[in-house]
DNA sequence: TGTACATCAGTGAACGCGCGTTCACTGATGTAC
DNA sequence: TGTACATCAGTGAACGCGCGTTCACTGATGTAC
Protein backbone atom coordinates (compact mmCIF):
# COMPACT_ATOMS: atom_id res chain seq x y z
CA UNK A 1 0.00 0.00 0.00
CA UNK A 2 0.86 3.91 -0.69
CA UNK A 3 2.53 5.08 2.22
CA UNK A 4 0.09 7.43 4.33
CA UNK A 5 0.94 10.52 6.33
CA UNK A 6 -0.05 10.94 9.64
CA UNK A 7 -2.74 12.54 10.29
CA UNK A 8 -0.40 15.76 12.00
CA UNK A 9 1.47 15.63 8.74
CA UNK A 10 -1.78 15.47 6.82
CA UNK A 11 -3.04 18.52 8.77
CA UNK A 12 -0.64 20.91 8.26
CA UNK A 13 0.34 19.80 4.41
CA UNK A 14 -3.36 20.99 4.52
CA UNK A 15 -2.95 24.55 6.09
CA UNK A 16 0.52 24.74 3.59
CA UNK A 17 -1.52 24.56 0.66
CA UNK A 18 -4.69 26.85 2.07
CA UNK A 19 -1.78 29.70 2.67
CA UNK A 20 -0.49 29.19 -1.18
CA UNK A 21 -4.25 29.20 -2.16
CA UNK A 22 -5.44 32.05 -0.65
CA UNK A 23 -2.21 33.94 -1.45
CA UNK A 24 -2.75 33.28 -4.96
CA UNK A 25 -6.22 34.60 -4.63
CA UNK A 26 -5.17 37.79 -2.87
CA UNK A 27 -1.86 38.42 -5.79
CA UNK A 28 -4.70 39.06 -8.22
CA UNK A 29 -5.08 42.72 -7.61
CA UNK A 30 -1.49 43.15 -6.23
CA UNK A 31 2.45 42.45 -6.35
CA UNK A 32 3.52 39.83 -3.74
CA UNK A 33 5.72 42.72 -2.60
CA UNK A 34 2.70 44.53 -1.47
CA UNK A 35 1.57 40.81 0.08
CA UNK A 36 1.20 41.31 4.08
CA UNK A 37 1.57 37.92 5.95
CA UNK A 38 -1.34 38.78 8.05
CA UNK A 39 -3.44 39.33 5.02
CA UNK A 40 -2.97 35.40 4.03
CA UNK A 41 -3.64 34.06 7.76
CA UNK A 42 -6.51 36.27 7.86
CA UNK A 43 -8.35 34.85 4.39
CA UNK A 44 -7.14 31.13 4.97
CA UNK A 45 -8.84 31.56 9.03
CA UNK A 46 -5.32 30.75 11.17
CA UNK A 47 -3.86 33.04 13.40
CA UNK A 48 -0.97 35.02 12.07
CA UNK A 49 1.72 32.83 14.17
CA UNK A 50 0.79 29.88 11.91
CA UNK A 51 2.08 31.08 8.92
CA UNK A 52 6.05 30.87 10.54
CA UNK A 53 5.21 27.27 11.02
CA UNK A 54 5.37 26.52 7.46
CA UNK A 55 7.38 29.82 5.68
CA UNK A 56 10.33 31.87 6.94
CA UNK A 57 8.76 34.63 4.70
CA UNK A 58 6.42 35.81 1.55
CA UNK A 59 9.25 35.73 0.09
CA UNK A 60 9.43 31.98 0.94
CA UNK A 61 5.92 31.44 -0.10
CA UNK A 62 6.32 33.19 -3.17
CA UNK A 63 9.06 30.75 -4.31
CA UNK A 64 7.25 28.14 -3.07
CA UNK A 65 4.05 29.27 -5.85
CA UNK A 66 6.56 29.79 -8.56
CA UNK A 67 7.40 25.70 -8.29
CA UNK A 68 3.80 25.32 -7.97
CA UNK A 69 3.06 27.26 -11.58
CA UNK A 70 5.80 26.17 -13.26
CA UNK A 71 7.29 22.74 -11.85
CA UNK A 72 4.75 20.89 -13.46
CA UNK A 73 4.78 22.16 -16.81
CA UNK A 74 8.12 20.48 -17.75
CA UNK A 75 6.68 17.27 -19.22
CA UNK A 76 3.67 19.22 -20.99
CA UNK A 77 6.59 21.62 -22.59
CA UNK A 78 8.78 18.59 -23.95
CA UNK A 79 5.82 17.13 -25.49
CA UNK A 80 4.09 19.97 -27.06
CA UNK A 81 7.55 20.92 -28.72
CA UNK A 82 8.73 17.16 -30.02
CA UNK A 83 5.41 16.05 -30.81
CA UNK A 84 6.04 14.75 -34.46
CA UNK A 85 3.09 16.15 -36.64
CA UNK A 86 3.04 19.38 -39.34
CA UNK A 87 4.72 22.01 -38.09
CA UNK A 88 1.70 24.44 -38.58
CA UNK A 89 -0.27 21.61 -36.64
CA UNK A 90 2.40 21.75 -33.71
CA UNK A 91 2.00 25.61 -33.50
CA UNK A 92 -1.60 25.46 -33.49
CA UNK A 93 -1.48 22.89 -30.99
CA UNK A 94 0.74 24.72 -28.83
CA UNK A 95 -1.17 27.88 -28.93
CA UNK A 96 -4.65 25.59 -27.45
CA UNK A 97 -2.43 24.19 -24.72
CA UNK A 98 -1.33 27.79 -23.53
CA UNK A 99 -5.26 28.85 -24.24
CA UNK A 100 -6.14 25.98 -22.20
CA UNK A 101 -3.56 26.26 -19.67
CA UNK A 102 -4.40 29.77 -18.58
CA UNK A 103 -8.02 29.05 -18.61
CA UNK A 104 -7.31 26.55 -16.02
CA UNK A 105 -5.13 28.24 -13.99
CA UNK A 106 -5.49 32.11 -14.47
CA UNK A 107 -3.88 33.03 -11.06
CA UNK A 108 -0.84 31.01 -11.76
CA UNK A 109 -0.34 32.62 -15.02
CA UNK A 110 -0.85 35.98 -13.17
CA UNK A 111 1.75 35.51 -11.01
CA UNK A 112 4.38 34.48 -13.12
CA UNK A 113 4.06 37.08 -16.05
CA UNK A 114 3.57 39.63 -12.66
CA UNK A 115 6.72 38.44 -10.42
CA UNK A 116 9.09 37.66 -13.39
CA UNK A 117 10.21 41.13 -13.03
CA UNK A 118 8.79 41.93 -9.72
CA UNK A 119 9.87 43.61 -6.32
CA UNK A 120 11.01 40.62 -4.81
CA UNK A 121 14.46 38.87 -5.66
CA UNK A 122 14.13 35.33 -4.66
CA UNK A 123 11.16 35.14 -6.90
CA UNK A 124 12.79 36.47 -9.89
CA UNK A 125 15.59 33.99 -9.34
CA UNK A 126 13.29 31.19 -9.15
CA UNK A 127 10.89 32.10 -12.18
CA UNK A 128 14.20 32.96 -14.04
CA UNK A 129 15.71 29.78 -13.43
CA UNK A 130 12.38 27.42 -14.71
CA UNK A 131 12.73 29.36 -17.22
CA UNK A 132 16.04 28.87 -18.19
CA UNK A 133 14.92 25.08 -17.85
CA UNK A 134 12.73 25.42 -20.43
CA UNK A 135 15.39 26.56 -22.44
CA UNK A 136 17.23 23.84 -22.07
CA UNK A 137 14.14 21.76 -22.81
CA UNK A 138 12.68 23.11 -25.51
CA UNK A 139 16.39 23.05 -27.09
CA UNK A 140 16.80 19.49 -26.49
CA UNK A 141 13.79 18.88 -28.48
CA UNK A 142 14.56 21.17 -31.39
CA UNK A 143 17.89 19.72 -31.27
CA UNK A 144 16.12 16.33 -32.87
CA UNK A 145 14.07 17.59 -35.32
CA UNK A 146 15.50 17.34 -39.05
CA UNK A 147 15.06 21.04 -39.54
CA UNK A 148 17.83 21.80 -36.71
CA UNK A 149 20.77 19.79 -39.30
CA UNK A 150 23.47 22.00 -39.27
CA UNK A 151 22.65 24.49 -36.28
CA UNK A 152 24.80 25.23 -33.74
CA UNK A 153 23.97 24.93 -30.43
CA UNK A 154 24.10 28.54 -29.23
CA UNK A 155 21.88 28.95 -31.91
CA UNK A 156 19.24 26.00 -30.74
CA UNK A 157 19.34 27.49 -27.68
CA UNK A 158 18.53 31.07 -29.03
CA UNK A 159 15.65 29.75 -30.87
CA UNK A 160 14.64 27.50 -27.59
CA UNK A 161 14.57 31.33 -25.92
CA UNK A 162 12.66 32.98 -28.20
CA UNK A 163 9.89 30.24 -28.18
CA UNK A 164 9.76 30.15 -24.70
CA UNK A 165 9.63 34.37 -24.43
CA UNK A 166 6.68 34.06 -27.02
CA UNK A 167 4.78 31.39 -25.21
CA UNK A 168 5.21 33.60 -22.41
CA UNK A 169 3.88 36.99 -24.23
CA UNK A 170 1.20 35.00 -25.28
CA UNK A 171 0.17 33.45 -22.24
CA UNK A 172 -0.14 36.88 -20.63
CA UNK A 173 -2.18 37.92 -24.35
CA UNK A 174 -4.32 35.34 -23.11
CA UNK A 175 -4.97 36.52 -19.39
CA UNK A 176 -5.58 40.03 -20.18
CA UNK A 177 -8.56 38.55 -22.99
CA UNK A 178 -9.85 35.88 -20.35
CA UNK A 179 -12.73 38.41 -19.38
CA UNK A 180 -13.32 39.94 -22.90
CA UNK A 181 -15.45 38.07 -25.68
CA UNK A 182 -14.55 34.89 -27.30
CA UNK A 183 -14.20 36.96 -30.02
CA UNK A 184 -11.09 38.95 -28.62
CA UNK A 185 -9.69 35.14 -27.35
CA UNK A 186 -9.90 34.08 -30.68
CA UNK A 187 -8.43 36.96 -32.06
CA UNK A 188 -4.87 36.71 -29.56
CA UNK A 189 -5.39 33.22 -30.93
CA UNK A 190 -5.06 33.81 -34.35
CA UNK A 191 -2.18 37.04 -33.98
CA UNK A 192 -0.01 34.36 -31.58
CA UNK A 193 0.00 31.55 -34.33
CA UNK A 194 1.15 33.84 -36.92
CA UNK A 195 4.02 35.43 -34.85
CA UNK A 196 4.82 31.78 -33.73
CA UNK A 197 4.52 30.68 -37.54
CA UNK A 198 6.90 33.86 -38.68
CA UNK A 199 9.50 32.82 -36.47
CA UNK A 200 9.23 29.51 -37.42
CA UNK A 201 9.45 30.80 -41.17
CA UNK A 202 12.63 32.46 -40.20
CA UNK A 203 13.63 29.09 -38.54
CA UNK A 204 13.51 27.03 -41.98
CA UNK A 205 15.53 29.41 -43.49
CA UNK A 206 18.17 30.39 -41.19
CA UNK A 207 20.82 28.38 -43.00
CA UNK A 208 19.99 29.74 -46.75
CA UNK B 1 11.81 84.85 -25.90
CA UNK B 2 10.59 81.78 -24.11
CA UNK B 3 7.91 81.68 -21.47
CA UNK B 4 9.27 81.85 -18.04
CA UNK B 5 7.44 80.54 -15.06
CA UNK B 6 7.22 81.71 -11.88
CA UNK B 7 8.97 81.61 -8.82
CA UNK B 8 5.98 79.47 -7.33
CA UNK B 9 5.47 77.37 -10.41
CA UNK B 10 9.36 76.80 -11.14
CA UNK B 11 9.69 75.46 -7.44
CA UNK B 12 6.41 73.64 -7.87
CA UNK B 13 7.50 71.43 -10.67
CA UNK B 14 11.05 70.90 -9.12
CA UNK B 15 9.31 69.40 -5.99
CA UNK B 16 7.21 67.18 -8.18
CA UNK B 17 10.42 65.83 -10.09
CA UNK B 18 12.21 65.21 -7.10
CA UNK B 19 8.63 63.20 -6.10
CA UNK B 20 9.20 61.34 -9.35
CA UNK B 21 13.17 61.03 -9.10
CA UNK B 22 13.06 59.63 -5.40
CA UNK B 23 10.17 57.58 -6.06
CA UNK B 24 11.96 55.49 -9.96
CA UNK B 25 15.12 55.08 -7.48
CA UNK B 26 12.77 53.34 -4.08
CA UNK B 27 11.10 51.61 -7.33
CA UNK B 28 14.66 49.23 -7.98
CA UNK B 29 14.13 47.35 -5.39
CA UNK B 30 10.41 46.82 -4.96
CA UNK B 31 7.25 47.16 -6.49
CA UNK B 32 5.01 50.10 -7.08
CA UNK B 33 2.00 48.33 -5.24
CA UNK B 34 4.42 48.44 -1.94
CA UNK B 35 5.39 51.60 -2.13
CA UNK B 36 4.40 54.28 0.50
CA UNK B 37 3.97 57.83 0.47
CA UNK B 38 5.66 58.83 3.48
CA UNK B 39 8.41 56.94 1.95
CA UNK B 40 8.82 59.11 -1.19
CA UNK B 41 8.41 62.18 0.48
CA UNK B 42 11.13 61.04 3.11
CA UNK B 43 13.58 60.58 0.89
CA UNK B 44 12.78 63.96 -0.86
CA UNK B 45 12.56 65.80 2.75
CA UNK B 46 9.80 66.98 2.59
CA UNK B 47 6.60 66.50 4.42
CA UNK B 48 4.38 63.73 3.82
CA UNK B 49 1.21 66.06 3.43
CA UNK B 50 3.39 67.85 0.21
CA UNK B 51 2.92 65.02 -1.41
CA UNK B 52 -1.14 66.03 -2.32
CA UNK B 53 0.03 68.78 -4.12
CA UNK B 54 1.12 66.90 -6.92
CA UNK B 55 -0.27 63.41 -6.65
CA UNK B 56 -3.56 61.99 -5.81
CA UNK B 57 -2.13 58.95 -4.99
CA UNK B 58 0.82 56.64 -5.46
CA UNK B 59 -0.76 55.13 -8.36
CA UNK B 60 -1.31 58.57 -9.67
CA UNK B 61 2.36 59.23 -9.52
CA UNK B 62 3.58 55.92 -11.64
CA UNK B 63 1.22 56.80 -14.54
CA UNK B 64 3.43 60.13 -14.49
CA UNK B 65 6.28 58.08 -14.41
CA UNK B 66 5.25 56.05 -17.17
CA UNK B 67 4.81 58.92 -19.53
CA UNK B 68 8.38 60.05 -18.27
CA UNK B 69 9.80 56.50 -19.07
CA UNK B 70 8.24 56.08 -22.48
CA UNK B 71 7.16 59.45 -23.74
CA UNK B 72 9.85 60.65 -25.31
CA UNK B 73 10.52 57.49 -27.18
CA UNK B 74 8.32 57.65 -29.75
CA UNK B 75 10.89 59.38 -32.26
CA UNK B 76 13.33 57.82 -31.21
CA UNK B 77 11.75 54.36 -32.42
CA UNK B 78 10.13 55.72 -35.50
CA UNK B 79 14.12 56.60 -36.75
CA UNK B 80 15.33 53.32 -35.57
CA UNK B 81 13.05 51.02 -37.81
CA UNK B 82 12.73 53.61 -40.39
CA UNK B 83 16.47 54.31 -41.62
CA UNK B 84 17.45 53.34 -44.75
CA UNK B 85 20.61 51.23 -43.55
CA UNK B 86 21.09 47.26 -44.84
CA UNK B 87 18.72 45.26 -43.04
CA UNK B 88 21.56 43.66 -40.62
CA UNK B 89 22.78 47.28 -39.61
CA UNK B 90 19.59 48.05 -38.65
CA UNK B 91 19.42 45.58 -36.72
CA UNK B 92 22.54 46.04 -34.87
CA UNK B 93 21.94 49.77 -34.59
CA UNK B 94 18.79 48.59 -32.71
CA UNK B 95 20.49 46.54 -30.72
CA UNK B 96 22.97 49.40 -29.89
CA UNK B 97 20.20 51.63 -29.32
CA UNK B 98 18.31 49.41 -26.73
CA UNK B 99 22.15 48.83 -25.35
CA UNK B 100 22.37 52.76 -25.13
CA UNK B 101 19.13 53.02 -23.60
CA UNK B 102 19.41 50.53 -20.59
CA UNK B 103 22.66 52.31 -19.92
CA UNK B 104 21.86 55.77 -19.59
CA UNK B 105 18.02 55.08 -17.87
CA UNK B 106 18.30 51.70 -16.25
CA UNK B 107 15.26 52.85 -13.56
CA UNK B 108 12.93 53.78 -15.81
CA UNK B 109 13.69 50.35 -17.65
CA UNK B 110 12.88 48.46 -15.01
CA UNK B 111 10.11 50.09 -13.97
CA UNK B 112 8.34 49.38 -17.32
CA UNK B 113 9.23 45.94 -17.28
CA UNK B 114 8.71 45.22 -13.43
CA UNK B 115 5.09 47.50 -13.33
CA UNK B 116 4.00 46.36 -17.42
CA UNK B 117 2.29 43.13 -15.52
CA UNK B 118 2.25 45.06 -11.77
CA UNK B 119 0.01 45.21 -9.33
CA UNK B 120 -1.40 48.84 -10.47
CA UNK B 121 -4.18 48.31 -12.85
CA UNK B 122 -3.85 52.26 -14.16
CA UNK B 123 0.11 51.90 -14.19
CA UNK B 124 -0.50 48.45 -16.52
CA UNK B 125 -3.25 50.57 -18.45
CA UNK B 126 -0.89 53.38 -19.23
CA UNK B 127 2.21 50.83 -19.82
CA UNK B 128 -0.11 49.01 -22.24
CA UNK B 129 -1.72 52.05 -24.08
CA UNK B 130 2.08 53.08 -25.11
CA UNK B 131 3.40 50.04 -26.10
CA UNK B 132 0.46 49.82 -28.11
CA UNK B 133 1.18 53.23 -29.70
CA UNK B 134 5.29 51.59 -30.59
CA UNK B 135 3.00 48.92 -31.93
CA UNK B 136 1.12 51.29 -34.25
CA UNK B 137 4.45 53.19 -34.97
CA UNK B 138 6.81 50.54 -35.75
CA UNK B 139 3.54 49.26 -38.72
CA UNK B 140 3.76 52.44 -40.06
CA UNK B 141 7.30 52.96 -40.76
CA UNK B 142 7.50 48.70 -41.72
CA UNK B 143 4.62 49.71 -44.20
CA UNK B 144 7.01 52.09 -46.07
CA UNK B 145 9.74 48.76 -46.42
CA UNK B 146 9.43 47.73 -49.75
CA UNK B 147 9.66 44.42 -48.68
CA UNK B 148 6.30 44.63 -47.00
CA UNK B 149 4.72 44.87 -50.20
CA UNK B 150 1.79 42.40 -50.29
CA UNK B 151 1.45 42.33 -46.79
CA UNK B 152 -1.68 42.37 -45.01
CA UNK B 153 -2.62 45.57 -42.39
CA UNK B 154 -3.38 42.58 -39.78
CA UNK B 155 0.57 40.97 -40.11
CA UNK B 156 2.23 44.13 -40.43
CA UNK B 157 0.32 45.28 -36.65
CA UNK B 158 1.31 41.48 -36.03
CA UNK B 159 4.73 41.62 -37.09
CA UNK B 160 5.42 45.01 -35.62
CA UNK B 161 4.60 44.40 -32.21
CA UNK B 162 6.49 41.37 -32.52
CA UNK B 163 8.99 43.79 -32.94
CA UNK B 164 8.29 46.02 -30.08
CA UNK B 165 8.44 42.88 -27.50
CA UNK B 166 11.45 41.70 -28.64
CA UNK B 167 12.71 44.81 -27.84
CA UNK B 168 11.32 44.62 -24.13
CA UNK B 169 12.57 41.86 -23.73
CA UNK B 170 16.33 42.76 -25.00
CA UNK B 171 15.89 45.97 -22.84
CA UNK B 172 15.06 43.51 -19.48
CA UNK B 173 18.10 41.05 -20.63
CA UNK B 174 20.84 44.14 -20.56
CA UNK B 175 18.96 45.45 -17.23
CA UNK B 176 20.07 42.17 -15.99
CA UNK B 177 23.87 42.45 -17.10
CA UNK B 178 24.40 45.70 -16.03
CA UNK B 179 25.71 44.65 -13.16
CA UNK B 180 28.04 41.83 -15.05
CA UNK B 181 30.56 41.61 -17.08
CA UNK B 182 31.12 43.23 -20.35
CA UNK B 183 31.36 39.90 -21.86
CA UNK B 184 27.81 39.16 -20.32
CA UNK B 185 26.62 42.01 -22.05
CA UNK B 186 28.50 41.42 -25.51
CA UNK B 187 26.66 37.93 -24.76
CA UNK B 188 23.23 39.64 -24.65
CA UNK B 189 23.55 41.50 -27.85
CA UNK B 190 24.75 38.26 -29.55
CA UNK B 191 21.82 36.56 -28.92
CA UNK B 192 19.35 39.67 -28.72
CA UNK B 193 20.88 40.15 -32.46
CA UNK B 194 20.23 37.06 -33.99
CA UNK B 195 16.72 36.39 -32.33
CA UNK B 196 15.82 39.34 -34.41
CA UNK B 197 17.59 38.33 -37.69
CA UNK B 198 15.44 35.06 -36.87
CA UNK B 199 12.39 37.23 -37.28
CA UNK B 200 13.83 39.32 -40.00
CA UNK B 201 13.91 35.95 -41.53
CA UNK B 202 11.03 35.09 -41.37
CA UNK B 203 9.75 38.32 -42.68
CA UNK B 204 11.45 37.96 -45.89
CA UNK B 205 10.29 34.73 -46.57
CA UNK B 206 6.51 35.66 -44.95
CA UNK B 207 4.71 35.77 -48.57
CA UNK B 208 6.71 32.31 -50.18
C1' DT C 1 -4.19 -2.87 24.60
C1' DG C 2 -2.95 0.73 27.90
C1' DT C 3 0.04 4.12 29.88
C1' DA C 4 3.37 7.88 30.26
C1' DC C 5 5.94 11.05 28.03
C1' DA C 6 7.54 13.83 23.76
C1' DT C 7 6.46 16.42 19.86
C1' DC C 8 4.81 20.27 17.51
C1' DA C 9 0.88 22.83 14.64
C1' DG C 10 -1.70 26.31 15.88
C1' DT C 11 -3.03 30.08 19.63
C1' DG C 12 -3.60 34.69 21.54
C1' DA C 13 -1.75 38.56 23.90
C1' DA C 14 1.50 42.00 23.53
C1' DC C 15 5.07 45.10 21.49
C1' DG C 16 6.64 49.05 18.97
C1' DC C 17 6.27 51.08 14.48
C1' DG C 18 5.11 53.27 10.18
C1' DC C 19 1.26 53.90 7.43
C1' DG C 20 -2.40 57.26 4.71
C1' DT C 21 -5.23 60.98 5.46
C1' DT C 22 -7.45 65.25 7.87
C1' DC C 23 -6.92 69.81 9.21
C1' DA C 24 -5.90 74.47 10.27
C1' DC C 25 -1.64 76.93 9.65
C1' DT C 26 2.24 79.96 7.56
C1' DG C 27 4.72 82.75 4.80
C1' DA C 28 6.61 83.53 0.24
C1' DT C 29 4.90 84.71 -4.29
C1' DG C 30 1.50 86.78 -7.36
C1' DT C 31 -1.78 90.44 -8.68
C1' DA C 32 -4.54 94.69 -8.88
C1' DC C 33 -4.43 99.37 -8.41
C1' DT D 1 7.40 102.14 -7.33
C1' DG D 2 4.64 100.97 -3.33
C1' DT D 3 0.75 99.01 -0.95
C1' DA D 4 -2.96 95.82 0.27
C1' DC D 5 -4.97 91.68 -0.51
C1' DA D 6 -5.26 86.81 -2.65
C1' DT D 7 -3.20 82.58 -3.70
C1' DC D 8 -1.29 78.30 -2.67
C1' DA D 9 3.06 75.05 -1.92
C1' DG D 10 4.60 73.20 1.91
C1' DT D 11 4.01 72.41 7.29
C1' DG D 12 3.30 69.79 11.54
C1' DA D 13 0.27 67.76 14.81
C1' DA D 14 -3.02 64.38 15.31
C1' DC D 15 -5.95 60.25 14.27
C1' DG D 16 -6.97 55.42 14.05
C1' DC D 17 -5.21 51.26 12.02
C1' DG D 18 -2.84 47.16 10.51
C1' DC D 19 1.61 45.57 10.23
C1' DG D 20 5.59 41.73 11.43
C1' DT D 21 7.51 39.44 15.12
C1' DT D 22 8.19 37.61 20.13
C1' DC D 23 6.70 34.61 23.51
C1' DA D 24 4.82 31.28 26.55
C1' DC D 25 0.84 28.40 25.95
C1' DT D 26 -2.34 24.29 24.74
C1' DG D 27 -3.94 20.13 23.42
C1' DA D 28 -4.13 16.70 19.81
C1' DT D 29 -1.07 13.40 17.73
C1' DG D 30 2.97 10.37 17.86
C1' DT D 31 6.07 7.06 20.16
C1' DA D 32 8.22 3.79 23.40
C1' DC D 33 7.42 0.23 26.34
Amino acid sequence: MSHTLGIRQAQKQKTRQSLLDAALGLLEEQSLSSLGLREVTRAVGVAPTAFYRHFRSIADLGVALVEEALGSLHPMIRTTVSTADDHDQRIERAIELIAGHVHAYPAHVRFIARERHGGVQPVREAIRDQLARFGQEVKEELAKDPVSEGWSDDDLLMLANLYVDQMLITASLFLEAQEASDEERARVAQVAQRQMRLISTGRHHWLD
